[in-house]
DNA sequence: ACCTGTAATGTCAGTTACTGACTTAACAGC
DNA sequence: GCTGTTAAGTCAGTAACTGACATTACAGGT
């Protein structure tokens, strides 16, 4: 009886939710999940290529508004200043999924499995930037390197933005980046004995 | 019959790789890997945790050398100066392991499992060199960063020096970390107008 | 009304990774 | 020769996923 299509998609994702807060999400089978939400384990599995992505949905969304705003970036920009420009520009889209994605971050914390799956999207954020820069003209091997090194910041400054809301994602992205260029700017100057001892 | 004891690992090991070069890793079932190393599927699960964990071996031992490398490394070094005395003293584990891992590595190439248990392995290592930082008295966050990034540009330099050995993998971390160098320096300058629209 | 197509779901059987509980075979030292 | 330990075998079971096929609801045209 197809009436319900999308509907039955969102009853999926909260009852899994639901079950992975109470129980958490190793000791949640795929068949209560479908119970709950009143369908069966095959329509689970029609909805979602895998237990895990009954949590990660509209990532792709996000994939995309990063990739645009790299494009979107002036085109006088380097590299990383590029990125701090797509980053800026996601902030409202970080703000609006806040409350949806907060309930699950204690799932995930405490799920291996989940972190793992994590990762995976990180890497397809990254891929993607690196892609967007490329399209500006920047060579595969730097575009690849400040994809990943941006993404690492921009980690970094959602984390601090989530623990302090009280300043904006712009300045804790500002703090980030800037903190990054200090890591960076003391290597290669004493140039030290590198002899591998051991 | 406790005859074997590590010697059933290596074979594991070696049926898993040929199995998996021969008709690929999703296409491999885990008895099938035990019926040519001559055990049963359970022994398999004994040496191993799980399925991807038999083409992983000896990570741990990385890990302790780069952890090693970091707090060896002379006091008055920066973080990231640190991480690149590290990562330069762990040059000759690298190269020990080279024709080791390099049948694995077309394996892991066409196996996205395989590869997101690769990320969590680099996380691991990440972690490791966050913490040996945090031992020289970097502070947490920071040092997480300085992980991040660090490994970043060694993943760019190990690459590198795959594709050309010719050039000696000091060389090539040197090269990477000044491009990273580069890359950061740029931002924060003009500073441009950080408007989200749309 | 009737027919038809399509889309979401139900049903069922099967594969495969992985685990727990118990047994068995080899070897080690006393 | 007895005993303990260690690696392995045996067996039954769970749970994530898949393919093949049947079913139900609804939409539109005639």
């Amino acid at each position: 009886m197809p009436r319900d299509g999308e509907d039955a998609r969102r009853r999926l994702q909260q009852a899994a939710l639901e079950l992975f807060r109470e129980r958490g999400y190793d000791a949640t089978t795929t068949a209560e999940i479908a119970a709950r939400a009143g369908v069966t384990e095959r329509t689970f599995f029609r909805h979602f290529p895998d237990k895990r992505e009954v949590l990660f949905d509209g990532e792709e969304r996000f994939r995309a508004a990063l990739a645009d705003g790299v494009a979107a970036a002036p085109g006088a920009l380097e590299p990383m200043e590029a990125l701090l420009w797509a980053f800026g520009a996601v902030g409202p889209i970080l703000e609006a999924n806040r409350l949806f994605t907060e309930p699950r971050q204690t799932v995930v914390a405490d799920t291996p499995a989940l972190q793992e799956r994590v990762r995976t999207k990180t890497a397809g954020l990254i891929d993607a930037l690196a892609e967007a820069l490329r399209r500006r003209g920047v060579e595969g091997g730097p575009a690849a390197l400040a994809a990943q090194v941006g993404m690492a910041a921009f980690g970094r400054a959602a984390g601090a933005w989530f623990a302090d809301p009280s300043m904006c994602l712009e300045d804790h992205l500002r703090a980030a980046f800037e903190e990054l260029r200090n890591l960076t700017s003391a290597v290669g100057r004493a140039d030290p004995k590198r002899r591998r001892e051991r």
